[in-house]
DNA sequence: AGAAAAATGAGGTACGTACATCATTTTTTG
DNA sequence: CAAAAAATGATGTACGTACCTCATTTTTCT
């Protein structure tokens, strides 16, 4: 089998090898005419471009950096974890990942460092980070400057022009409220929704789509207001305690954080997890004990590897000005039982 | 950022580049001390080789084969459209992919034509085809004359050193077992299971699953022996139709064959399939229209796409002598419900 | 017609690696 | 200690494309 190359294609189309580049190229000084005929000789022959020839030539190292959260749970562990596999084994590719881990609970901070990048020294950026003006505000500058950016797993408003790496989070409350409304059969009660905090538009969004689903599906089923844990033992430990207290006919736990540990373990003392469907966010190893052990009933998780290199791929596609492939890139909400593991 | 290459390397060993390539390519004539010495100055320098370069100087193409399946459903449609598609993208990177449609019906036929393809054509084929001793043979003869081999979403037995790209069926069935034991609620009932044959490993295999879990976790429940269609549509109405008018407690329904309209078309017409439980296999226009019409309840996938590019990634690597990068290349079991289509 | 402008051709260099050949140095062997 | 063998160095070519310069041809304008 022959592929073709330019200097085929410059023999098919009747022209030299110059004018081939020019019109590969788009450069100057070259007729319709010719243009045309091009053209119709690169579909003829079906030339394309070999891609590892031009990567040789550019041969330019490609410098993405992941913003994450400096606190986190396990989920973020791993996706950090992923960063470093991917760098490592993209190194032959050109591409480099780096991640640097900043406080999210300061939006002046992470705008300021995400000002400070010299566009010079990266290429793109995947970002992680809670909504806020002056966040938004230093992306699009930055982007403005030439760093391509992708907003990764969560998103900013007004920043739709952007790429994004993540799932519809309305979709995975909702389905997580389809699961613990099926799973919960016939029973009568209240849901338990536990969170880190309302103020992320992910859980926001993840709260609508589970109250649409059940109020839509569920009559049966109520759901309770958002318990937010703030990240803190303690707090989590008192107000699930709390709520344990003064509710009697909980029959369902959502817990829409990546963080589930205390709070189940919290419930595990006053109720039987065997009679209650409880729903968590994220693979991690205790949500995955945690299946295995009956202690939960299902994961909703969004593939953090996926997640990362499809990060990647967008970023090295836009710094090579090429379209990313879209159908690649969706990032599916998984539903993860113990059988499917 | 510098990348080092090979001269950086030869500098830093303190090396000619002659012998720099001996040892990167493991010629002869280099002494023990002089490969580690190269091999530290590797590790210092974090040297890589440069893919793009090694991808232009072999500046061979790819040529990879899907057998599949003549006759079939809309996913087969949709995995040949996939093989299609990424042919089309990866042809930048020297990889063409063809898609050769056999009648599995006849083992012979199959064997032969594996038995017929010439190594220097072709250096990898994923093959999907039921299991049988011939093809098996084939399939071995053809890897020892140097064809890289995929099974491709169906398994031969005793091939386990073979790649293998698909789901584990018993998991698949055990997973459709405990939505459909979980979906039902506390009702109590029989379920229909339609098969399109139960020959091949993979019904039996999801078969096997499926009933393990209804076992031992669903005693409410009865599973009916599989009805087999045959692919037959006046076969497949028939034999429906038939347990239809003899079973009157069905509850819940699993179609592990991928073609599932003609099923459910007929049991729509004696149940109302919103007081039962329907779980079907892989997604298609139609599960798909039959999961937002509340036909069914969940279908339980593997995505096509990402099968047919982890088999093209692997056929690449091995073709490249190198190692595949399994954490990326299992496929998983989704699990599609309504809410995360 | 003649000058200016546009279009095209011819040819070279570079990217990083693999592979080849030949010259030279170092080590091993008898 | 000399000859043979092994190790190393020096240098060149090739892969396909992008980008550059300069020469030549063709077209356009006055």
């Amino acid at each position: 089998m022959i592929v073709p190359t330019t200097k085929d294609l410059a023999e098919a189309a009747g022209v030299s090898l110059a004018t081939v580049d020019r019109v590969l190229n788009d450069r100057p000084n070259v007729s319709q005419k010719t243009r045309d005929k091009v053209q119709a000789a690169i579909e003829q022959i079906g030339f394309v471009r070999n891609l590892a020839a031009v990567n040789l030539l550019r041969n330019k190292p490609y410098r993405f950096r992941f913003i994450l959260p400096k606190r986190g749970d396990l989920y973020l562990k791993e996706l950090i974890q992923q960063v470093e596999h991917a760098n490592k084994s993209l190194r032959s590719d050109m591409t480099f990942a780096d991640v640097e881990q900043l406080d999210m609970g300061d939006p002046h901070l992470v705008a300021n460092y995400i000002s400070s990048i010299d566009p010079s020294d990266l290429d793109g950026l995947a970002i992680m980070a809670p909504e806020s003006p002056p966040v938004r505000d230093a992306i699009s500058r930055l982007n403005e400057r030439g760093v391509h950016i992708v907003q990764f797993l969560s998103a900013q408003e007004n920043l739709e022009q952007l790429d994004f790496v993540g799932v519809n989070n309305y979709a995975a409350g909702a389905t997580a409220a389809k699961i613990v409304g099926k799973f919960s059969g016939s029973k009568s009660g209240s849901i338990m929704i536990i969170s880190e905090t309302m103020l992320s538009s992910d859980s926001i969004e993840r709260r609508h789509g589970f109250d649409a689903v059940i109020n839509a599906r569920f009559e049966n089923l109520r759901p309770l207001p958002s318990l937010e844990t703030y990240g803190e033992v303690s707090r989590a430990k008192r107000i699930v305690g709390n709520q344990l207290e003064h509710c009697d006919d909980i029959v369902g736990v959502y817990i829409m954080s990546s963080e589930a540990r205390i709070p189940i373990e919290v419930i595990c003392e006053k109720l039987n997890l065997n009679d209650i469907t409880v729903v968590v966010h994220e693979r991690t190893p205790f949500s995955e004990a945690a299946l295995k052990n009956d202690q939960i009933d299902a994961i909703i998780a969004q593939n953090p590897g996926h997640a990362v290199r499809s990060a990647l791929r967008i970023l090295r596609a836009r710094s090579e000005a090429r379209e990313p492939n879209s159908a690649q890139e969706s990032i599916r909400i998984e539903i993860l039982l113990d059988e499917n593991l």
